[in-house]
DNA sequence: GGGTCCCAACGCC
DNA sequence: TTCCAGGCGTTGGGACCC
């Protein structure tokens, strides 16, 4: 009952003494909330090794399926190729945040130094011996390192450093993938082809210029695909280079004996899985890829697989757009309604003054929360309308948080807003809606369908809630989509009085339009401008003026759009926050 | 049975 | 002294709908 349920492994650069380590971390966390929840999730991750395993035995019973399973494998073994048709490397700055810290404060050089309080983000290779590593709590580093010296993150610093970094890289690839700050893949496949430089040679060069421009060393790994280029880097960490050659054996060779736990994407709960079934190194894979097959879905196995073979990306994937902005927090444990609603406010404000920051607005909202007993929950809306408003938000917010029904404290709160769009563009397409249906009008038919996100439905996931699947009434065609505070408070209003049959709210729009109609004014206010317009009933007159603010506005977003352009192309030296995150995405090693 | 949505789990830095 | 983060991504299972 008493094994550790820290799952540690010392496969970081620098860590020794890993059974000690266990230990005093183990004794460190031994009865608190978390280290109960850690033991929860061991057994979870037990049990499931426990079926597998019998799922295994039956197959194995199974000689005619596994004979099949065996051939479809073998079969996939030659259909593969290791393409070592292309060169990459993978640089990666050393204890990069401390790395940092120490060119102002060269005192600490011999002196174990951590960046981070509550959590450490880096740790140099004199804490790393005492078993201090990242993502770990300051307060078990102090136990394992009372002499540890915490520094705070200084990301500007950070962010300016790696800009130099990046510039250098950038000489070689200008398409280069960063994942963070401090580390980067390259493809060196054109440059070496052009210039005919030995690729060692190339490559401690360019290491030597990394710590020319920053005073920090970079390690570098070189190989046939972005997998190897990054595994390879970690071999002669810190400060070294590891060449895997550019072919298919030296690719084997170099992976056969590899923990599975070092293939990026393979993580502890993957690999107390397979460690549990006895994979244990990339050859155990290849060797029993038939077992792999049968107890895995196809798309991890065939991850796996491919995996430790050595088959992975060696070609640039096109950027993609920002998927989520989110903002979560944690604090002392809270328990009242009043406590939960406040912190989604001040949530709600930060990511709003987030995604305003980055011109996005978004319709579909989750709430996160951490019990204090580190229960994570989460429960997302569907909004009908797109937004960036902080009010708004914490008005969804807090109809999520009414529907998960929170009845213990939690530690943390968070909100993510996905299916992410461009502010500008929205409101353009809201303008040209609003254009669009004047005409309509002006010509006698009212266009009554939406345009833009009309038909999507209010989903809320649990099923058992009486709020469930709600039609919100259609919004004034003639408004921007983005939601303005009443109309977001009148909507929350609506889905807690719980109206939500389609026939009440079908009778509830008409009302609402046949209002409208009967409301119609003589003067109108530009959705554009804000100006009042007398138009006198006269279409005419609305619509030029319309018009006009709609060639201004459009040259005014262009304008913008320009200016967006250009930055983006004037910061190719400065990779943006967004196209590190993109980047960063585990996909990045996949085909 | 396929498509879609929700959400928990997992992984990375 | 501090008592286990924050922000992003993908995957997969379950439920529901057509």
């Amino acid at each position: 009952m008493n094994e550790p349920i820290f799952h540690y492994y010392g496969n970081k650069a620098g860590v020794e003494g890993a059974d000690q380590v266990k230990q005093v971390i183990d004794d460190a966390t031994r009865g608190s909330e978390y280290y109960k929840r850690q033991q929860e999730k061991r057994q979870q991750v037990l049990q499931k090794v426990n079926k597998m395993q019998m799922e295994l035995d039956n197959y194995k019973k199974n000689e005619l399926k596994m004979k099949e399973t065996k051939e479809f494998i073998q079969n996939k073994v030659k259909e593969f190729q290791i393409n070592t048709d292309r060169i990459w490397a993978h640089f990666d700055m050393d204890m990069f945040y401390v790395a940092c810290e120490l060119l102002d404060k060269p005192e600490l050089k011999d002196k174990p130094v951590a960046v981070g309080q509550s959590i450490i983000s880096t740790a140099n290779y004199v804490a790393r011996k005492y078993g201090v590593r990242s993502a770990m709590p300051g307060f078990v580093a102090k136990k394992l390192c009372p002499d540890l010296i915490f520094i705070p993150c200084h990301f500007e610093k950070y962010r300016s450093v790696s800009n130099i970094f990046m510039t250098i890289l950038k000489k070689y690839d200008e398409n280069l993938e960063s994942m963070g700050l401090d580390e980067a893949n390259l493809d060196l496949t054109e440059y070496i082809n052009n210039s005919q430089e030995d690729p060692a040679i190339l490559c401690e060069n360019i290491r030597k210029d990394i710590f020319l421009a920053t005073q920090l060393t970079a390690s570098c790994g070189v190989g046939p695909n972005k997998m190897i280029a990054k595994l390879a880097s970690e071999i002669n960490k810190p400060n070294g280079l590891h060449i895997v050659e550019q072919t298919p054996l030296a690719v084997l060779n170099f992976l056969e004996k590899l923990p599975i736990r070092k293939i990026p994407g393979i993580g502890n709960i993957t690999e107390q899985i397979l460690s549990g079934l006895n994979f244990n190194i990339c050859k155990d894979v290849r060797d029993r890829a038939d077992e792999l097959y049968v107890i895995f879905t196809p798309k991890t196995f065939e991850y796996i697989f491919y995996s430790c073979w050595g088959v992975s990306r060696n070609y640039h994937v096109e950027f993609e757009d920002q998927h989520s902005i989110s903002c979560q927090r944690t604090f002392s444990s809270i328990s009242t309604q009043r406590e939960f609603e406040d912190k989604i406010d001040y949530i709600a404000e930060i990511l709003a003054e987030e995604m305003q920051s980055e011109e996005k607005v978004g319709n579909h909202l989750t709430l996160i929360i951490k019990t204090s007993k580190f229960e994570i929950r989460s429960k997302s809306l569907q909004l009908n309308q797109y937004t960036n408003q902080s009010k708004q938000i914490a008005i969804y917010g807090k109809q999520l948080l009414k529907i998960m029904q929170l009845d213990e404290p939690i530690r943390l709160l968070g909100l993510k807003m996905s299916s992410l769009a461009n502010e500008k563009q929205i409101q353009k397409q809201s303008i040209s809606t609003y254009f669009k249906r004047q005409i309509d009008k002006s010509s006698g038919q009212e266009n009554l369908v939406p345009s833009i996100k009309g038909s999507k439905s209010h989903q809320i996931s649990d099923e058992n809630d009486s709020i469930n699947k709600i039609q919100l009434p259609q919004q004034d065609q003639s408004k921007p989509d983005i939601l303005s505070d009443d109309e977001a408070s009148s909507i929350s209003n609506q889905i807690l009085s719980g109206v939500n049959s389609k026939s009440h709210q079908s009778q509830q729009q008409q009302q609402q339009y046949q209002q409208k109609q009967q409301a119609q004014p003589k003067s109108f206010r530009c959705p554009i401008c804000n100006k009042e317009i007398d138009c006198k009933g006269n279409n005419t007159v609305l619509n030029k003026h319309i018009d006009r603010c709609i060639t201004q506005q459009n040259v005014i977003v262009e304008q913008s759009d320009e200016s967006n352009r250009n930055y983006s192309g004037s910061k190719n030296k400065v990779p943006s926050k967004i196209e590190s995150k993109a980047q960063k995405s585990l996909n990045f090693f996949k085909k």
